[in-house]
DNA sequence: AAAACTTGTAGTCATGTTGACTATAAGAAT
DNA sequence: ATTCTTATAGTCAACATGACTACAAGTTTT
């Protein structure tokens, strides 16, 4: 078996197994995934998805957990597994099976820092990604083809909201994560009907227009729907 | 890391990878799901998912397919990948992370041919089986669920019934799939409307009452619904 | 041969959902 | 005061849905 340095647990790891994660954010109604910068290694100074390896005595989902905190800062999030991606070139030089996650986040909730091996961490827009290397590329739009595919039918794309949001911001948000464009009026009707938001007693602050209301949602329908699925048609 | 005999590849596979199977198949309106009983091994002469280590130089895709066909003989299927399991002590011993898939297939095209260390190789009732090895109740189950929300959105139960089969076939199959009871008249509408269809000229015969049309796909349009997704819902 | 039985297939109808759209409200900026 | 922007309410025709009824086309029973 090929053998190389890595200076993560080296006597520790699984050798042939890797984890790689793609957190998905939202910013100024767009949809970002967080980069990491390389400090050393095959790819040094390349933007990459965050990754690393799994130690040997070590679960997958809290491996994962483990190296986004390390790499990014980033520490509480939804975080769901997506799969293993294996194609016997996927990686150069010895043969690497890397297991990818996929994470929803708020980025104005953290503050990045990078760290391990990573030397800078940055949100980039989903659609100016190019260029990642490995398979990494391959795992981003499996990624985002997931992501695309969850939000029909689960609540998961509240992930990414902060705590109060508008009707908008939502519809937004489908928006970015969709590539679509939605009718306003219909929007909230459709939302509405499900019972999954309560209006808090608020309205946005500092805007130059009308002021929307802002909405939580009834964690006890968010949690029904969620284990029951449910359909989001547009 | 811990070693211990496995007569495959001794020297070739991947330690700690291995990959189970989920076969589902469609007889006489039950879902079944195809176990493997071990010849050897930990779990000698008990009932498994079907499944083994990867070879060093192997894609995992290629993989499975070849750990089915030497377990099961059955060649032919549709397989996709579910995720991979990780738990710590899900295999005793030693650290064993399993890659699961599912594989959808026609349980009437094949002679079942127990291979390499498959002593025996059946078709079960999936509500009958209890009490698998491992995490394989897990990955059952998890297999399940995945299947149950697929055929929502895509036409894959298709690859579990004959080229030519009824639409009480197809809605027995929505049937066991789903845990469901459905209406005739209204499941014939909602799957007709689809243009998926297409009546051969001929009918069933060897029943003991008005005989029903037989259908076929219109590989075009399934195709094409297979990549754009569709709702199935009921 | 008629009646009873089984499954297939067509159609009805009230209700609900959808998409496209109009209208008005509530502010801020000019 | 007017204009601009976004919020929010409501209308309407088209379509989909679920619950049924009715009838057709065969087999089996009597």
């Amino acid at each position: 078996m090929a053998t190389e340095n890595h200076n993560i647990f080296t006597s520790e790891i699984i050798d042939a197994l890797s984890i790689d994660c793609t957190i998905f954010g939202f910013q100024e109604s767009r949809l970002k995934v967080l980069l990491v910068k390389h400090a050393e290694g095959i790819i040094k100074n390349q933007w990459a998805l965050p990754g690393g390896w799994v130690a040997y005595n070590e679960d997958i989902h809290v491996a994962a957990y483990r190296l986004l905190k390390d790499l990014t800062g980033v520490k509480e999030l939804y975080l769901e597994q997506l799969k293993a991606f294996g194609e016997v070139d996927r990686y150069p030089k010895k043969r690497v099976i890397t297991i990818a996650y996929y994470a929803l986040t708020r980025p104005e909730n953290y503050q990045l820092i990078p760290g391990f091996t990573a030397s800078d961490a940055r949100w980039f827009n989903i659609e100016d990604i190019a260029n990642l290397p490995y398979d990494h590329g391959q795992i981003l739009d499996f990624s985002w083809r997931r992501l695309k595919r969850k939000v029909k039918y689960a609540p998961i794309g509240f992930n990414l909201l902060p705590e109060k949001f508008t009707l908008l911001q939502l519809q937004e948000l489908y928006e970015a994560i969709l590539e679509i464009r939605l009718d306003k009026p219909n929007f909230r009707r459709k939302i509405m009907k499900m019972n999954l938001l309560v209006p808090c007693d608020e309205k946005q602050i500092g805007v130059s227009h009308r002021a929307a209301n802002l909405y939580h949602f009834d964690m006890q329908v968010y949690d029904k729907l969620t284990e029951d699925g449910f359909i989001f048609e547009f």
